[in-house]
DNA sequence: CTATTTTGTGGGAGCGCTCCCACAAACCTC
DNA sequence: GAGGTTTGTGGGAGCGCTCCCACAAAATAG
């Protein structure tokens, strides 16, 4: 163990509280006590004990990030680790500390719950989360538990950061139709996700701005999942579309591999879409034409805005609610046959 | 703030430190108190303050997991993210939580090892450091703080948990061997990572096993990126090799790509493995043959292994070094012109 | 030059817990 | 049934810090 405040008070010949004051930057110590202890500090290699600090101010100075299963399984998808590095890099700027839950079982969600976030340790949490009803949500709710949330809420109480999906995916079907293409199919993901559900909207907004019947029949509900995009695309095959807009990489690469065993050329007898931008996706043969989100930077947003929330909490009823919905972008390749 | 010990002491009509007791399993108290005494946890929800009790054990369990820039600027290789799962299994487990700190900036090392590492909130720390010179290293020795590097170490008082990096090469090049070549050339990751310099001596071990001269003409030095894979591989082709050992496979993505501007067949005129398995590895055209190291288990086996060490430390001495080396695994796809 | 304010500093209390020692009650043993 | 041991429980101390209040010294005012 390091030195304590008392043995640097002594070496110092001051007290306890002027060091304490010193090391927190209180403006009443005289320049040359400040000087004495800081010199005090130094010689001793002194570093305030942060578990002692935090039993009495009962802040920690760490927040947590929680990622339930479905995110983290998206490995090759670097979503998450892009995720947590937008979030690090805010917490380093502003000395905090970042703590990392990966949960797999869902079943132990409570038990995590009760372990992770109600032990103390943390004065806020990031979920990323991306079911439509995850249990944590109104939990943490109930709890008082400051918390942002990647990835949009319908409560209206939850501040979050989202990416702005229906715009994204209307883009991207907008895109086709200015190639010119009237049949525009669509594999969505799973239907209970809110990102999910905010693609398609977006494609049904791109469809009717433009006047295009939205035919159920090009409609195929997906699960972001490589095989689903290729039972996907099977599916919608019969209804001969001319392109197709797919609402993850993923899917888009399982189609992709399933069109070419079908002996369909794409972007030439079926152009293609997606959503992401996975590194795979600019790999692929032709290179997928794809929406991407600023995964970096909502990382970021959220744990400032959570500081935010953290910062105005302590004065009762908390902050009003934040919510920062974050512009995507087209990044045109060759598999929606573009100009 | 929930209720505290003495509170929930009070609802049983016990002491303070019959709660204690009750909550942290001792045997020496009557089951009838021990009964009534969960019960009172129970009515009153009562979750141990793990701050306060950090202050008195001067334990927190959490453990930090470090990851300087190096590897962390790796995201179309999902390392990390592995790494951190397995980690974080682990972790959930044994009760204990993972501290993240990735940084960026080199000169930002210093200050980050006095906030993160010395601020009392970790137990210990596992650190994916790949420089051999990390300045970490010898700090952390000094300064007793348990740790477990995930890398290799030549300091003969780290623990560590790597793979197989000089036996992984070798497989590789014998496979290459065994279809029949003889002018192998490699390029090499940075010779300042120790992971760099096995897979070069793998190589090296391979050749030298068969009785093949190594020719210094054929080794090319990289830095595990993807441009350094493309200009290694125009440096390597005047001295006409029939096989490449790549050390990473973003470098054979990189020399893939320019083999085949240069109107190289790949395998037909020159064949090529490589090292990682990144998911991109199986989807380039050819699909790379590669050696494949379990990340996850790494991960997973070095948080185990800082358990143990965290477990006998207090018994002065700390525990006998710990090492484990895990084997690799070579996954054959085309690019090798295998059978 | 005394009365009042300001400024700087010290020390006590206490955050919620664990650990140790004290001690009462129950249990032996002969 | 007196002595000794064991078993279960209570309370004090203290982990290292911050915060508050008290108070001495210095500055200002009248």
């Amino acid at each position: 163990m390091g030195p304590t405040l008392e043995e640097v008070a002594e070496l110092a010949g001051v007290s306890r509280s002027t060091v304490s004051r010193v090391i927190n930057n209180h403006p009443s110590v005289r320049p040359a006590t400040r000087e004495r202890v800081w010199q005090a500090v130094r010689q001793t290699g002194y570093r305030p004990h942060a578990v002692a600090r935090s039993l009495v101010t009962n802040r920690t100075q760490i927040i947590g990030m929680v990622i339930p299963e479905a995110v983290a399984r998206l490995f090759a998808d670097p979503f998450f680790p892009l995720l947590l590095r937008g979030a690090t890099e805010t917490c380093n700027t502003h000395q905090y500390h970042l703590l990392l839950s990966l949960f797999d079982d869902p079943t132990a969600q409570e038990e995590m719950y009760q372990r992770v976030l109600r032990n103390g340790y943390l004065d806020g949490v990031i979920v990323a989360s991306t079911s439509l009803d995850d249990p944590l949500i109104p939990r943490m709710l109930d709890d008082q538990m400051p918390f942002v949330l990647v990835g949009g809420h319908p409560d209206e109480r939850v501040h979050y950061v989202d990416a702005d999906n229906v715009g994204g995916a209307r883009m991207a079907v907008e895109h086709l139709i200015r190639l010119g293409h009237q049949r525009i199919a669509t594999i969505t993901g799973p239907l209970d996700t809110l990102h999910g559900q905010r693609r398609l909207e977006g494609y049904r907004q791109a469809l009717q701005a433009h006047h295009i019947q939205v035919d159920e029949n090009l409609i195929a509900e997906g699960d972001f999942t490589e095989v689903s995009g290729s039972t996907g695309i099977q599916q919608l095959l019969p209804a001969s579309p001319s392109a197709v807009f797919v609402a993850s990489d993923p899917m888009a690469i399982g189609a992709l591999k399933t069109l070419r065993l079908m002996g369909k050329q794409v972007p030439q007898d079926i152009a293609l879409v997606s959503f992401d931008d996975i590194p795979l996706a600019s790999a692929m043969e032709p290179p997928i034409t794809t929406v991407r989100q600023p995964v970096q930077r909502m990382g970021a947003l959220a744990v400032e805005m959570l500081l935010n929330v953290l910062e105005s909490s302590p004065s009762e009823n908390g902050s009003p609610v934040q919510r920062i919905v974050l512009p995507t972008e087209l990044v045109v390749r060759t598999s929606c046959g573009s100009d």
